[in-house]
DNA sequence: ATGTTTATGATACGAACGTATCATGAAGAT
DNA sequence: ATCTTCATGATACGTTCGTATCATAAACAT
């Protein structure tokens, strides 16, 4: 048998190609012949690959998924990396971040998230399930961080973790849209995630020593659900 | 001169056929043959009122705008309409509220206003002014609602309006997607939002009696602005 | 060497797109 | 009645798109 190609390797290849020239040119206006061009292949050789554009559509999808998650659990590995074990604030704040398009490779992303869920929406055949489902895993995961630190008297027992993770995370996709629509800086952006965090997780002397956080996590037994102090 | 007509009117029903369509088969997937059908007019006629599709496309986009301003002043004559005024925050629920899409009028706007936005992250000649200003408009009625809060008492002073703000709106738009993709329930949505506002407005005598609020607020002034209690 | 896989090349098809160009008809103010 | 505007109809141009169909060349395991 001849020839020995990885096949999963060269769709990634051209799969790439398409995620590339569609941040520039538009997701729906990149055509077969231009992804082959961007992939210095030829054009007979992205449809040996993909038979269908709907299949490189999807395909280059999940690969966008991938790439995200990857990058993801990097930014993790790097901020819980220099030691010891990192904090459930730093934890969200590495995912809150991760999703801000603060510089080219963040902006690609989120461009390509957009066009992907613009297009999905009128678009059955774009089922933008692995996006979504990747989403919905990294609410669950901000929710166990809060239950972490509610365990430790970092954070107010009174929150709602899921509330919250879920309120954190469409604030996150919020100020990324924002962002990349040239109506805010990732600057300003950051400062909103970093102002929730500190609502959220009560600095005990990093700015100015603050009471002990069990204090009002006693107190604040006493009250409901909707308000917590 | 001959036969009257409202080029205005015939270029806003043109505009509404694009409109309709496009929420429902895709905006760039939309031709003009497809909005001549939908307008009941003859392709010439399209060509006749719009020389160029981008002229078309922009002019249904400003008119999209149009009818968001005309929806959300509609919706907070309505709040403040029975006899006092309205308060700060059932403006700001009525502002946020009009954002998310929880019927099919609210989800048709959402749908094109994301693929807009989406289109213009890679098409130069799409221009999305008109929508961006709207929405830095609603972000300082915002702001200054929550003034006129913290004049009289009913949000604590030692909050930034415009963050607060500006935080907000960029939730509400991130909750708008996050129905739009299946992942939450408009109702989900909308207990997100009121949690958010209950915390703005520590509600007195709603729920249970609470603490004056300015007993906080003046015990708060002692805090820098990055944590408030 | 042989044969299968990988890859290219040159095209071509049918469809849909935006746009343009004829001529023609209906309506109404003057 | 006349003339200008509004509107339709049929059609066609050039382009681009996704897809398909030929033949062919290079690479490598057997």
């Amino acid at each position: 048998m001849p020839k020995r190609v990885d096949h999963e390797e060269r769709r990634r290849q051209i799969a790439d190609a398409l995620l590339r020239t569609a941040a520039t040119r538009g997701l729906h206006a990149t055509g077969m012949r231009e992804v082959a061009a961007e992939a210095g292949v030829s054009l007979r050789l992205v449809q040996y690959y993909f038979g269908t554009k709907e299949e490189l559509l999807l395909f280059a999808m999940q690969q966008l998924a991938a790439q995200f998650s990857a990058r993801a659990v990097a930014r993790f590995r790097e901020t819980s990396g220099s030691g010891g074990l990192a904090s459930p604030r730093d934890i969200i704040a590495a995912i809150l971040t991760e999703g801000l398009p603060a510089d080219d490779e963040r902006r690609t992303f989120t461009v390509l998230y957009t066009a992907y869920f613009a297009l999905s929406l009128t678009d059955p055949a774009l089922a933008i399930g692995p996006l979504v489902r990747s989403s919905a895993a990294v609410i669950d995961v901000v929710a166990a961080q809060l239950r972490s630190a509610q365990a430790t008297g970092a954070t107010p027992a009174c929150l709602d973790p899921d509330l919250e993770a879920f309120s954190l995370i469409a604030m996150s996709a919020g100020l990324g849209t924002s962002v990349l629509g040239g109506q805010s800086t990732p600057g300003q952006a950051q400062a909103v995630i970093d102002y929730h965090l500190d609502r959220l997780f009560p600095n005990p002397g990093q700015h100015h020593a603050g009471r002990p956080v069990t204090a009002d996590a006693i107190q604040g037994t006493d009250s409901t659900a909707t308000t917590c102090r």
